[in-house]
DNA sequence: CCGTATATGTCAACATGGCTGACATAAATT
DNA sequence: AATTTATGTCAGCCATGTTGACATATACGG
């Protein structure tokens, strides 16, 4: 197989010429790295969960809709949509196929009776905490060798890579850190 | 619409009690906290260049190729499927409009003529550092509020979140930092 | 030189998970 | 009573992943 060989083709037609991949990055230069490194960081970090998943004959629209559900119990459909942001049809493919086998349940809402509450069962929960469990792993070793304050740093970072304007409730909570759950229950 | 009430539903039919949501982690405990700041996150980092593909009639998929080709010059096709982990049906497709339309060009490799090596254009060089740019001032706004060592530990935590089995040359020259670009050239 | 392996391209069919548009129902709201 | 809202559903389209089969050109080993 050929080397990448970061040379321009010779009497090759007209072709820009390479970025730098030695140099270091300026300010305001791309930050090809952290660019790339989300890349392949994001595609692993899913990729543990895709082969579980597949064993169950779900795929990953399934994983984030049970997700969230049991993360935030009492979610109505509209809340959901709202976190995943895909339409209501997109999600009801999904979310049929978990209250078919029963990693989810539905209960009216009790101030308005047209919303659907969702709540996942003790399978749904098992199933999410073990897809977490496999991500927490990588999680917990990629923070390991970060010195103190690196955890936080990557937190921070996180949280800053995130759009601000019209955040969805789950969203709001978890901005806000969890200090004040009650502030966004009316 | 409804809150998110974190509460079991009244005389429901058998669900799981709540995740913490207000409970610090543990050690052990699962990473909610940065599995979901990861997909919001990486949700918002593609949606920057997403808007702007659309106006080019491309998706993700051409991002990714016309990224890597600028990047690494010379890019045999085989190298590419190694970094995106598709098929060479699912690339040809996305490859094929990106050589028609005048952003990706092909030259045949000097040892082995079989080989497709790869280069940007000046006007696919042009695209990708279009979105670079949007991707890049989004992460230098997370970066700016960090410490000194919180710019180093992203790095070094991306870096630790991906798998290190089979990397492929591109991963190869990411994960050592560059450092040593010729020592991939056989 | 010949046979086989490799790098690439292509055709056809299929799955997943997005999308739009149209329409139905029940419950809340005015 | 009329309208709006929350949800569900049908039908079809699109992007992008998959598998399997097969063609071509080139490299390589005996």
């Amino acid at each position: 197989m050929a080397d990448i060989n970061f040379k321009d083709p010779v009497g090759g037609p007209a072709v820009a010429t390479r970025p730098s991949a030695a140099r270091q990055a300026g300010p305001d230069e791309p930050r090809w790295d952290i660019i790339e490194l989300l890349f392949f960081a994001y595609r692993d970090f899913v990729g543990d969960a895709d082969h579980v998943l597949e064993t169950f004959g779900f795929g990953r629209a399934h994983h984030r809709v049970v997700h969230f559900v049991c993360r935030y119990p009492g979610l109505t459909v509209a809340d959901l949509l709202d976190v995943l942001r895909i339409t209501k049809q997109s999600l009801s493919r999904v979310l049929k196929q978990l209250l078919d086998e029963g990693y989810i349940v539905q209960k009216a809402g009790d101030s308005d009776r047209r919303q659907r509450l969702l709540f996942a069962t003790a399978k749904g929960e098992a199933l999410v905490e073990k897809l977490a469990r496999l991500q927490t792993d990588r999680i917990a070793h990629a923070l390991r060798d970060l010195g103190p304050g690196g955890g936080e740093a990557v937190g921070k970072f996180l949280r800053a890579m995130i759009d601000r304007d019209d955040p969805d409730k789950v969203l709001q909570t978890i901005l806000q850190g969890d200090a004040s759950v009650k502030d966004i229950a009316t």
